[in-house]
DNA sequence: CGGCATTATTGTCAACATGACGATAAGTAC
DNA sequence: GTACTTATCGTCATGTTGACAATAATGCCG
């Protein structure tokens, strides 16, 4: 790896979150209105520096719990990539790993007047972005949609259970198409590994009461690992 | 994005590349002897710093360029994903960037006696690697298997123009399997947008002459854009 | 040249997966 | 109860996959 002599040079490096969830059908992304220049006024990522002695997606969560004022983060976090360092931000290279998280829909804390406003902004309808943050949500969605075909992270968008509509109603927001209940259902309960049932849900839901369900523990994240399961076959989306 | 009034950190950026190529039928990997301490007569991952006013590809592709010796790399070079930067480093934290790179098999320049020289190694016997390089090569191994399924780039390991014996070879040697010939024959050639005819091969070869075939056009990188084709629907590997 | 070995390519067939959609089940609202 | 709503199961035609037979087109060897 190194082996120059000249002093090698260093990055600022920031880490940026792409937090999705689904509010009443829709695929929302969390956003924060900047206080400062540049792009004083305008929509970003959460994000911010990473500091020394932290691992970057260490760096992303303590982000992410700060300007949102939540404690423990619901769902899925994973690294996206990497964009920069050049000609990224107005007052020079910065670096920044852009992370993606799956998550319930969670309430995200009035911040205090001196700091930035972090909140949900339907995906459909988000305005122009700070920096390249527009692509990196680009990006980020991309990924979202293949995840959801060939892994069962479908379910971090689910508190710990949910029925099959509930999962359903995931997979349409995030692809942005409408599924054929019945074949879905056949589909998910179907795929082994998966699925695993729990109990009955029973509330004052119009129609039939649904069955319950909870991600199988293959498909589960193990102490903090990742979980490299597969849904095999995959859950492709449509595509014409 | 940034908000804090303290100065930010700033850490070395590295970029590292993982380059794959299949020769004789089996996968190999490029990697260059370490020179210098920490882990001094170990074997790494090419790779360098990043330098100021460059971007990350651009990095990798220089890095692996000098490495190598090689003017213009064949293949498709992407990111793979950032490592770091605590605690992978003994002189302190270095963030580094990884890449893949998927290349039909070039020759490696000797380098002078006061460079560290490339080879390429069989991934089957790879040994101890400097870094967290094994984890690294561990990821990108996983992530040339699964672009292989659902990408076309499986054809980034042969030249221009290939048979579908060649390409079968690729996949062979990435996956660590066996396919049926006659299967595989349908199924490439029958995936809409993958390949596309081109002569005939006769040469020397032993046994009934083969159709060459290139990439389909809507498969093929336009102007060192990724190419974000998809195979659909995807040719998935066997897991038992 | 004729037969043999070798690889390429085309077919066939049963098992399985998918998309479209009908029919029933089991609740709530009135 | 009746009407409405959602869940779940079933059916059927079509497309895909894996296993494997058959044929095609060469080089090699005597």
């Amino acid at each position: 790896m190194p082996e120059s002599h000249p002093a090698p040079e260093r990055f600022p490096v920031t880490v940026d979150v792409v937090a999705l969830t689904v509010r009443d059908g829709e695929l929302n992304v969390l956003l924060i209105t900047r206080l400062i220049e540049p792009f004083r006024g305008k929509l970003a990522l959460p994000g911010g520096f990473v500091l020394a002695g932290e691992d970057l997606l260490e760096a992303a969560g303590r982000e992410l719990a700060e300007e949102t004022g939540v404690e423990h983060l619901p769902g899925h976090l994973e690294q996206l990539g990497s964009y920069g360092p050049k000609g990224r931000d107005p007052r020079g290279d910065v670096l920044t790993v852009a992370h993606l998280l799956l998550a319930p829909d969670f309430p995200v804390l009035a911040a205090g007047s001196d700091a930035e406003q972090a909140a949900w902004y339907p995906v459909a309808e988000v305005p122009e972005l700070a920096f390249d943050h527009a692509r990196i949500l680009d990006d980020a969605l991309e990924r979202a949609k293949a995840k959801l075909e060939y892994s069962p992270l479908g379910a971090a968008f689910c508190g710990e259970e949910f029925t099959i509509a509930q999962l359903r109603a995931v997979y349409e927001a995030v692809w942005g198409t409408r599924l054929d209940p019945r074949n879905f259902h056949r589909k998910a309960t179907g795929t082994p590994g998966f699925l695993e049932e729990a109990g009955r849900m029973t509330t004052g839901d119009a129609g039939r009461p649904a069955a319950l369900f909870r991600l199988a523990p293959e498909a589960r994240p193990t102490a903090g690992q990742p979980t490299r399961a597969v849904l095999n076959p995959p859950l492709m989306r449509p595509r014409d």
